[in-house]
DNA sequence: TCAAAAGTGTTCTCCCTACACCCATGG
DNA sequence: CCATGGGTGTAGGGAGAACACTTTTGA
């Protein structure tokens, strides 16, 4: 953070931060990560002190080069986590004159998704939590209606681009692929024409560990075919549902 | 704008700004409104005295309510150009570290459409002008940038929300509305086709003015039908090109 | 009289949808 | 042995894409 000083400006400024909607998947459902507010030692300089709330904090003026920077140190410091810049996406700007009490900040909020196993133990589980979308605390701020956007803008994004690699293990299974779509749109699918829809796509690759396919019961194991489906990402698509 | 004086903070600020993308359509390409820097008396703390920019300008910190109200208001004073904030969509976020030399500006883009028609008159023609997309001047600061990325934006935006009754007069022709597809998209739509698709949204209301339809040489008049149209922009569609 | 503009309808194909049966395992 | 989970194929419908001809006007 930069150094806490005197700085003075011939008009007022406000105060800028990067929020982060961080989504994991567990192979249940989706999560999110909240922290608790107040455990820092500057507690004393930051409002709703002991709720939840999502990572992020000020933009520094000084060393982050964009906002997205911003978002990135914020979260690896407050929970560990490292995401590059780049791994995260713009869901809007939030600048409800009165949304922070003390004075006027406007907040860019971001969202990001991570495999949940990769990561589990790597916050700083003191003040960060992941929570089930249906069972998520009363939050600081507007930070309520910001995961709400994201969650929205999730569930648009999914339509356009391929989703899974970023939240699902290495190697998955077609289920667990339909119940992550399923989880994110908050809808049943036919499980053959899900197999049929991800199967033209083109990205899964069928992997063959040891264990025979004796009969169906076991499923078959995919992992994404990472050139088609960074080039499928890059060009976009129609995914309908 | 908030009166001149001496504002004091314990950390560093960036400025904060809101910035315009104004589409218009003269029946022939996609037009942009364009101010010219440095007329305004406060010219002396601008940079770029004298080239092109997007209008917009800082957030009013104690009176804006949002970052769109910026917009609007900035807008307005400086092309006389009056929209509504709602009617802005925001691109997103600018916040390159040194894209303002100055000092640290961050800038919310947003962008917004306009019947040019209605509005010709009613624009500064001192500091606006308005510009084909494909004849633009070298911006300031990375308003380029900023500019492709509304385009962009706007580009996407069509396939999920009807588009036309922003851009076109109130009554218009179906070679006019596919002219105004093909302008944004930059592509050619089969005749046939693009009526079909036009006519089975049920947007289109045929409008019978005197006029005999005498043969097919004179083009069907429509209006939108406004119900639907609102109908189906609350909605969203999907519609593949 | 010829080129340009505008209106219209049909066929083909593809993709999405709905739907049922089989097999193997584990309780 | 039965419930569960997982694999697979097909028939029908709807929407997009491709495509040609007619009329009128203005040059």
């Amino acid at each position: 953070m930069a150094k806490k000083g005197t700085y003075i400006y011939e008009y007022p400024h406000p105060a800028v931060t990067a929020d982060c909607v961080i989504f994991g998947y567990d192979g249940k459902s989706i999560k999110v990560l909240l922290i608790k507010r107040g455990a820092e030692k500057e507690a004393s300089k930051h409002a709703f002190v002991g709720s939840w709330a999502l990572p992020g904090g000020f933009l520094d003026v000084d060393r982050d080069r964009t906002i997205a920077n911003t978002a990135s140190r914020e979260l690896r410091e407050e929970t560990k986590l490292h995401l590059r810049p780049s791994e995260f996406k713009e869901v809007g700007c939030f600048s409800e004159k009165n949304r922070d009490e003390r004075e006027r900040v406007i907040t860019i909020a971001h969202y990001a998704l991570v495999k949940l196993t990769e990561v589990e133990g790597d916050t700083d589980a003191e003040k960060a939590e992941w929570y089930n979308l249906g069972d998520i605390p009363s939050l600081a701020f507007d930070h309520d209606q910001i995961l709400r956007a994201a969650f929205m803008r999730l569930k648009r994004d999914i339509h356009f681009e391929p989703v899974g690699f970023e939240l699902l293990p290495e190697v998955f299974t077609l289920p667990q692929l339909q119940n992550l779509y399923e989880s994110i749109l908050e809808t049943k699918f036919d499980r053959r024409n899900f197999a049929n829809k991800m199967k033209h796509l083109g990205i899964l690759d069928e992997v063959d560990d040891g264990t025979p396919r004796n009969g169906t019961r076991t499923p078959i194991k995919y992992r994404f075919n990472k050139d088609n489906y960074d080039e499928l990402k890059r060009r976009g698509f129609q995914l309908e549902f």
